[in-house]
DNA sequence: GTCTATAAATGGATAGAC
DNA sequence: GTCTATCCATTTATAGAC
């Protein structure tokens, strides 16, 4: 019983965050209000409440979705083969990623949304993720914080830079093989690209 | 007496920008009203529609202010010296730009506001800041269109993840001349880089 | 859990006197 | 050019009935 009303209760809250989620990808991150949020699951603004505490708490229950979701884009890769070829899949899953859903970018590593910062639980997902990315980053060579840190400039940067100027496009996606193998040739020696 | 008319309005004008600017570095870039800005320059927010018809206008003129600065900070730097120096001259000049000021990044960088795209004018200071960077990296053997999109992604990328990760760091911004090394080696070749 | 009603504040923008 | 007054819309959030 209590069970069965915790289960529609999270489905309910789901059915919220989907129609968040809709309307952040067609009018901006920031361009909903709950009224409208609460109008396309057919209820009253004041009903949402009963789901999530604020408007915030909107905001962090899609951060964390959306780094759940990076996680399982993360498992979708074949971390089988030649470690620089899985590194290729990983950029080219990353980056398709991102242009999939440029709200979700911008909710994810960009911070747009004044006033508002992921709780610990929350941020404790984005940590998930860069783990795993370490850990693929490791089996090909790179395994200085520096290569860490270039990879997720350079990704998000393309990322960013797509979605920004050509969206839809590919001009900077489609770079993802070639810089993967830049970085590694760089980045991969025993010195993580020191002597250079 | 016009002229004398023109040039205070002119000085006032800036005012109201100078003041837009600063409440945009304290409270995020869309972070701050009409009636402040107004209260800032000490009017009330209907004086304002003298000087801007419409809050996105104050942004487009944000807009166009910021690119003048980036060509101004690309006239201060060197472009004597070995092409590779100038290059790394450009890197750490243009994201010492860009972290001096987050939300300036933001608004020239992102897509970050809601419904507000810049007009032609604004825009064309952007191609023009695009075209200099051009003949910089041209100068160094970086002709490719795709060496010119990498270079944006990645020191833009370079400057989202300090901002963003660790703002007043170096952690991200210290990679320059390390990354302007990587990029000449890979794609500076005859072929700009597309025999790898 | 959902609603109506409403608080309480804030927003961009306009009218019209001075 | 600047103001007061105000429109009108919108926002997040709460109180309390059902």
């Amino acid at each position: 019983m209590t069970d069965r009303r915790a289960r529609r209760h999270e489905a309910t809250r789901q059915e919220i965050l989907d129609a968040a989620w809709a309307l952040a990808r067609e009018r901006g991150l920031t361009g909903w209000s709950l009224r409208e949020v609460a109008a396309a699951v057919d209820m009253r603004a004041p009903s949402l409440y009963v789901y999530f505490e604020r408007k915030d708490a909107i905001y962090d229950a899609m951060f964390a979705q959306g780094y759940r979701e990076l996680l399982a884009e993360f498992g979708a890769t074949s971390t089988d083969g030649e470690p620089v070829e899985v590194l290729r899949q990983v950029a080219r899953g990353f980056l398709g990623f991102c242009v999939a859903d440029p709200a979700r970018f911008q909710l994810l590593f960009l911070r747009v949304i004044p006033g508002f910062a992921p709780s610990e639980g929350s941020y404790a997902l984005a940590e998930d993720v860069l783990a795993r990315l370490r850990g693929v980053l490791e089996q090909a060579g790179l395994t200085s914080q520096r290569a860490v840190d270039l990879w997720t400039a350079t990704f998000t940067g393309l990322a960013a830079q797509q979605i920004s100027n050509e969206p839809g496009g590919d001009r900077w996606t489609r770079l993802a093989d070639e810089v993967v193998d830049m970085m590694v040739a760089a980045m991969s020696a025993p010195d993580g690209g020191r002597s250079r």
